[in-house]
Order: structure tokens, then sequence, then C-alpha cells
DNA sequence: AAAGATTAACCAAACATTAGTTTGGCTAAT
DNA sequence: ATTAGCCAAACTAATGTTTGGTTAATCTTT
């Protein structure tokens, strides 16, 4: 009874994909790249997804949802504020430093990328970040405080740790997003 | 005497595929692209440069000259550490939003997407954040802070700004650099 | 200063390769 | 017997690049 076999071929597809678009670029990387990831031909990519933009709009919708899924569980029991963005924090580095990940895309690739579904990807990327900003809505902040610069500088911050962020590093994706929400609470000066 | 004709023809070869290697990326931009931007046809690129590598290299190398120009600029006259913090984020967002700009480039295109140059593209862009890093370390902060994660999560907001960053938003270049300046600095709890 | 030679900057046209995609058929499991 | 899943092979368009020629400006020579 290994049923599923259709779908976890389906499944390798969108992970090979998703590893090669995150890493060299969507436009960088061909269908005969992807299809030599998982071993077959360029041609058979074409019975799971109709084309190269649904198959980039498909994983990063999954992405999308799984880095939601990653931030609601990373704050299930928290209630205090601060406590609840250090884990967002957490949960956001986590999400695009991970080897593995579909959400990465989500970072690497934007929109404008894939004109045809320019607006769909949009649309997914803006539910994820609706609900990383109630996070920063929840803080209690000084009145001279611009939550949206705030939000917006803390999503770039943990965005980017993509970019140089490695696992033989001294740092792990944990500290990192708990050390960047501790640095614009506490009085870093001295 | 209107003389220097041969040299702004290659500048604005440059400035033009700077823009749209920026906007949709580098290999997503043909050659083709950037000739009709400048009114020229394909192969008289090749004129003014070997390859299409070699031409993003030119422009790379000239936004970390620009760039650096600017931040130097920004910090002149100022020693008082934070101040000159907010000075130079101020100068980054403002090279990474600007419209004309080689400097986008910097941070829109990584180097190993340009597989060819990696290497010569990593050494220009660390002459820059080195440079930017006596900013970090000039600061007095408290024992706890790590400064190359506080350095890491300031470029890494600075740089994102070029995603979400809009001429006819609320929002100009140089609040944006202060403002995430001021963030790390002042108690932003409440 | 005029004629000739040279060069910078580009065009016109093509080349080989790679891109995304399509089609028809094969094979193994249902 | 049917269908899900893939192969084999091709097709068209787009890609980076090359080549030889053309034009207008500059420089040299007389």
């Amino acid at each position: 009874m290994k049923a599923q076999r259709a779908n976890s071929r389906g499944e390798r597809l969108m992970d090979a994909a998703a590893a090669l678009f995150a890493e060299r670029g969507y436009s960088a990387t061909s269908m005969r790249d992807i299809a030599s990831a998982v071993e077959m031909l360029p041609g058979s990519i074409y019975y799971h997804f109709a084309s190269k933009d649904d198959l980039l709009l498909a994983i990063y919708e999954a992405g999308v949802t799984d880095i939601t899924e990653a931030l609601e569980g990373a704050l299930m029991g928290l209630h205090d504020p601060w406590a609840r963005l250090e884990a967002g924090m957490a949960a956001l580095v986590e999400a695009v430093t991970q080897p593995q990940a579909r959400t990465r895309v989500i970072f690497a690739v934007t929109p404008d990328q894939v004109p045809r579904h320019r607006e769909a990807l949009i649309a997914a990327r803006d539910a994820f970040e609706v609900r990383f900003s109630t996070l920063i809505d929840d803080l209690p902040l000084a009145p001279w405080v611009d939550r949206q610069l705030l939000k917006l500088m803390l999503l770039g911050a943990g965005n980017h740790a993509q970019l140089w962020y490695s696992e033989s590093g001294s740092y792990r994706a944990e500290e990192i997003g708990k050390a960047f929400a501790r640095f614009v609470r506490a009085p870093v000066e001295h």
C-alpha cells in the first residue's frame, strides 16, 4: 500500500524546482535543469504542470502555506507580544534559510519576474505579510515609532538573511531572528 | 567641439542596462532589450562590451564606486557615531531606490547569477560592506550586542527597501534610512 | 587648406545554441 | 481495458554572439 506515488513525484518536482528557483533565480533556471534534477525528460514536466509559470505559481502558493503554518506553529501558546515577535522572526529566518525550502522562493522570486501571475503572487505574499503585521500591531511601542516602517525593517532584515546565511556559519537561524527582534526592543546604545 | 560623444554612448548603454537588470533581473534581460532601450542593434553593444557578463561587471563596479562615494559624501563632517549611522543608512536607502541607478544593480543581482565573474562581484561588494561596517564598529553599544548581526540587519533592511519603495509613496528615502537607524538606537518599547 | 588615410561607432544579417513547449507513442499499474 | 506517468523527438521562438561592411568624424600628409 504505497499509494501517493503520483503525488510524490509531483511534490519532488516542486521541491527540486524550488531549490533551483531560489538559488539561480526563476528565469535563469530552465525546464531542462529542473527535469535533470529529478531525472526525467523536459517534456515530462508538462504532465504535472501546464507551464513554467504555473509551476512557479504552485510552488509559491505552497511556500506561502508552509511559512504561514510555520509562523502559526511558532506563535502557539505565546501571549507576550515581544515573545511572539521573537518567535515570529525566528520562524521567518528559518523559513528563508532552510535548504529544502519552497519557502525560500517567496522571497527569492519577485512577482514582476513572472508577469503572467503577477497579481496572484502579490496576493499570496500579502496574505503572509498581513499575518506578520499583527505581530507588530500588538507591540507596546513608543508613540514616535512608525509601525509600518518597523515592519518593513524586520521583514527586510529577515528576508535578507537568505543571502548570507550559511549552514556552516556561526549563527543558527533561530538566534538570528531573535537577535533582530531584540535589537529593536532593547536600548542597544550604551 | 562636442567631444565625449564616444564615452557618452557607452555610459548611456550602462545606465539603460542597469535599469533593466535592476528591474527584471540579469538573465531575464536580453541584449535585444538593452539595445532597443538605447535605440541600436543588438550586435552594436559588442563594440562597447565584449559580452553580457562583462557589461554587468562594468555596471556593478561602477555602482560600487558610486555608492561608496555617496556614503563618503554623506558622512563628511559628521563625527557623532549615531549621526554617522543615520547618514549612512540614508545614503544606502537612497542608493537602492533612486531610479537612474547603477547602484541598484549591486543589490538586485547576486554574484551567483553571473558565474563567470562571481568572485569579482563578491570582491567589489565586500569593499562597500567593509566600509559600511566601520559605522557599526564606531557605535557605543551594550556588551550583549552582536555587531556583526546588527550590521547584517541594517544592510538587509536597507537593501530590502528597493522592493517596496515607491516614489509616490509616503516615505522619502532619507527618512527611511534614518528611521531604521533610530529603531535600533532608542528603546522602541513603551 | 585640400586630399587622402584612419578610426570610432554603428548597421545588417546571419550563426549556433538554448529556451519553453507540443505531439504521439510506450509501459506498467489499476 | 484503461489510464497515469513518462519517453522520444521534434518544433518554433528567443538567446548571446560573430562577421563584414558602411558611415561620419578625425587625423595625417602634402
